[in-house]
DNA sequence: TGATATTATGTTATCGATAACATGTTAGCG
DNA sequence: CGCTAACATGTTATCGATAACATAATATCA
C-alpha cells in the first residue's frame, strides 16, 4: 500500500495522472454506467486500490447539488422514545444509501427553529425528518414556513395536517385499546393517568380513554383523570392524587410505561393487589415492562417501524422531486397493538 | 421577503451582483474579521437580509477542508446507554458549533468498520467519535488502521490504550464500589451477575466484584457468578441459576439495572425479602431504578457526561492539529458514584 | 514630502468532483 | 466504399464558497 503524506488527500486528479487518463475517465469509473474500455477501467481500478482512492461525497454532493444525507431533527435523546425512533430511521437510512445529519432541538424558540433548518440545508440535506414532539403549537410555523423550504419535509408524531407529511402512531386507537381491554375485563371505575397536556399525543391517549367510556355508557369526569409528564416520579404523585379524587377507582390506563411503573410500586406499598382490586394499562412497552412486578400489560408502538417508514416515504419524495414529479404528501398512522399481562387479568 | 424560484438556491454571487461589490466582498462580511467599509458592510447585510442568503458550508468545507461536522459511530440505539451518551455528545457539540454525522454500526465485520470511517471521511469530518462498545478484539482494528485515518479518533467506552484518545466510565472502579458497600453493609456472600463475558465493561465490572471480595478475604468462586447479557429476560434466568449455585447467597451485584430489575421481581415471587434477606446493587442508574420496588441501590454512571467530554477532547485535538501542534492522546476515565437505595439496606 | 502602513476592494486560482459538449475511433450496413 | 451509430476519451464549465495575490486609496510618520 503506497500512501504518501497522510495529510494529503488522494483526488480524482491523482487517480487520473497516475493512470494516464483524464479525470473524466476516472470519473466514469467510479460511477459504473457510461462507456470505458475494459483495459482502461482495469487500468484505473487498479491504482485506484494502489493509491487507496475515495471519492469525496462532499465535491460529489456539491456539484451533484445531491448529498444522499437527510437532516434528522430530534428532541430530548435522554429518553428512550425518540432514541428508538432515531434507531429505526438509521438503519433504514443506511439500508438506502443515505446518511443522517444530526441536530438536537431543546427548546421551541421560533429563530432556534429557522436557525437548526438553515443549518441543514447549508449542508444540503436532501430531505429533514423533523421528529419533535407536538407541544401546544409548536408546530405552528409549520404550515407558513414549509413553503420555503426547498427539501422534502417529514413530521414525525405529527397531528395529520393535509398536505403536509407525516407518521405517526395512532395515539388516540391506542387510548381506545387499553380502556376497551379494562372494560372487557369487567372493570367500571376506570383512571387515567395523563402525560402532559398539550402534548399531541397525550391528548390522543387522552381522548381515546374519554371517548371509549362515554361509548360504554360510562362516566368520565375530570377528578377521574391527573396530569403527569411522563417521568415516573410524576407518576407517583399523579396514582397518590388520583386514588383520592376517584374512590372505587378498579383500573388506571396510565400514558405511559414509566409512570405505570410507579402506579404499581406505590399500589403494592399500600397493599392494593393488582390486578385483583386494580388493573393497570401502560402504553409504550418499554422492555422493562414485562419485568414489572407483575408484569404491565400495556399499548405497544413500534417506534423503530415509523422511524424505517418515515425514510421510507423520505426517499419516495426526494426520488419524486428528482424526476420533477408532484410528490404527494401523506399523513401515515401506524396502527398500535394491546399486549396482556398479569397486571390486567381478567376478574 | 423576495424569493424568487423556491429551488433556486440563492448563492453568494447573487448577493455580490445585488449589492454591486465582488464575492470577496460579500464573503468578508459574512466572515466577520478583514477589512470592509462600514458602508459597504451595512449595504452587503441589507441584501443578504432581503434575499435571505446562506451561505453553502458545503461548499465552504470543501474550499477549507474543515467541515465543522464529527462523524459519529454508535451502537445499537435501542438500549437506552448509546442514546444517553449521544445525547450528552449533541448538546456539546451543539454548544461547539459543530454537527454530528451518524453512523449505526450492528456488527463487526472488518470491512464494515472501513466502509464506515470512509463514508465518514468522504464527507470531510474533521473526527471521528467511536461510540461502539468493546467486544472481544472487536477493536483491534485500532492499532493497525489508526494512523492511516487523517483526522483525530476518540473512542468511548474503549479499554485505554497508549496513544489512542479515549473516555470511559471507570467501571472496574465501579464494581469495587458496589461490593463494598455490600460488605459495609455486612453482607459476607456476595454473588455477581455479569454482562456478556469479553465485553471489556462486563468484565471490569465483574473484576472489580472479584478483586474486591479476594482484599476482604472472601472468595469468589466460578459458581458464584453467572453471566448475563444485559437484558431483563437473561437477567431472571441467571438469578435462578445463582440462587442454585450460590446456596446462602445474601447479596448480589448485578452488572446492569435492567437485570437487577428482574432480580428484584423474581426475588420477590419467591419470598426471598429484600434487603433483609438479599441485598441487591445494579450498575447505571437509570431513571427507572428509583421507582423499582424496592428501589435500587446502583453505580450511576453519568452518559451524557460522558460523550460532552469526548467531544470537547476531539475539538481540542482537532483544533490542535489546525495548528499543527501535535495532538497529545489521552485517556479519561470517569468516576461512577454509588446511589444508595432501599435495595441494600443496613442489616 | 516621500516612504510605509493601513484600509478597502477586486481578480484569479483552488477545493474535488460531475455535467455538458467536443472529438476521434471503430464497427456495421446498405 | 462511404455514412452513420456506437463506443471511448478528452476539454471546458460549473457547483458555491475561500485563499492568495494584486491593486488602489488613504493615513501616518520620519
Amino acid at each position: 500500500m503506497i500512501l504518501s503524506d497522510r495529510r494529503k488527500r488522494i483526488t480524482i486528479k491523482d487517480v487520473a495522472q497516475a493512470a494516464g487518463v483524464s479525470t473524466q475517465t476516472v470519473s466514469r469509473v467510479m460511477n459504473k454506467f457510461s462507456y470505458v474500455s475494459g483495459e482502461t477501467r482495469q487500468r484505473v481500478e487498479e491504482v485506484v486500490a494502489q493509491l487507496g482512492y475515495h471519492p469525496s461525497t462532499l465535491a460529489r454532493s456539491l456539484s451533484q447539488q445531491r448529498s444522499y444525507t437527510l437532516g434528522i431533527v430530534t428532541f430530548d435523546l435522554k429518553y428512550i422514545g425518540p432514541s428508538r425512533t432515531l434507531n429505526g430511521i438509521a438503519d433504514k437510512a443506511d439500508e438506502l444509501g443515505y446518511m443522517l445529519l444530526m441536530k438536537e432541538l431543546d427548546n421551541f424558540d421560533t429563530n432556534k427553529i429557522d436557525d437548526v433548518i438553515d443549518s441543514l440545508l447549508a449542508r444540503q440535506v436532501d430531505g429533514i425528518l423533523w421528529a419533535v414532539p407536538e407541544i401546544g403549537d409548536n408546530h405552528a410555523w409549520v404550515e407558513e414556513r414549509m413553503e420555503k423550504i426547498p427539501v422534502p419535509v417529514l413530521f414525525i408524531a405529527m397531528q395529520p395536517r393535509s398536505g403536509i407529511s407525516s407518521v405517526a402512531t395512532d395515539n388516540f386507537q391506542g387510548g381506545v385499546m387499553a380502556v376497551q381491554h379494562l372494560l372487557d375485563c369487567g372493570r367500571k371505575k376506570i383512571g387515567h393517568i395523563s402525560g402532559p397536556l398539550g402534548w399531541w399525543e397525550a391528548d390522543e391517549r387522552k381522548r381515546g380513554w374519554l371517548e371509549t367510556l362515554n361509548a360504554a355508557g360510562l362516566e368520565a369526569l375530570d377528578q377521574h383523570c391527573v396530569e403527569g409528564n411522563w417521568s415516573s416520579i410524576r407518576g407517583e404523585q399523579a396514582f397518590i392524587q388520583l386514588l383520592e379524587s376517584y374512590p372505587g377507582l378498579d383500573a388506571v390506563f396510565v400514558a405511559n410505561d414509566q409512570m405505570a411503573l410507579s402506579v404499581l410500586r406505590e399500589a403494592f406499598r399500600r397493599g392494593i393487589n393488582v390486578p385483583e382490586q386494580l388493573a393497570v394499562v401502560g402504553f409504550d412497552n418499554i422492555p422493562e415492562s414485562a419485568y414489572f412486578y407483575p408484569s404491565l400489560t400495556t399499548i405497544s408502538q413500534d417506534l423503530p417501524l415509523i422511524g424505517g417508514q418515515a425514510v421510507q416515504n423520505m426517499v419516495e419524495m426526494i426520488q419524486a422531486r428528482q424526476g420533477d414529479q408532484p410528490a404527494i404528501a401523506q399523513s401515515i398512522f401506524i396502527q398500535p397493538t394491546l399486549v396482556v399481562r398479569e397486571s390486567s387479568k381478567r376478574v
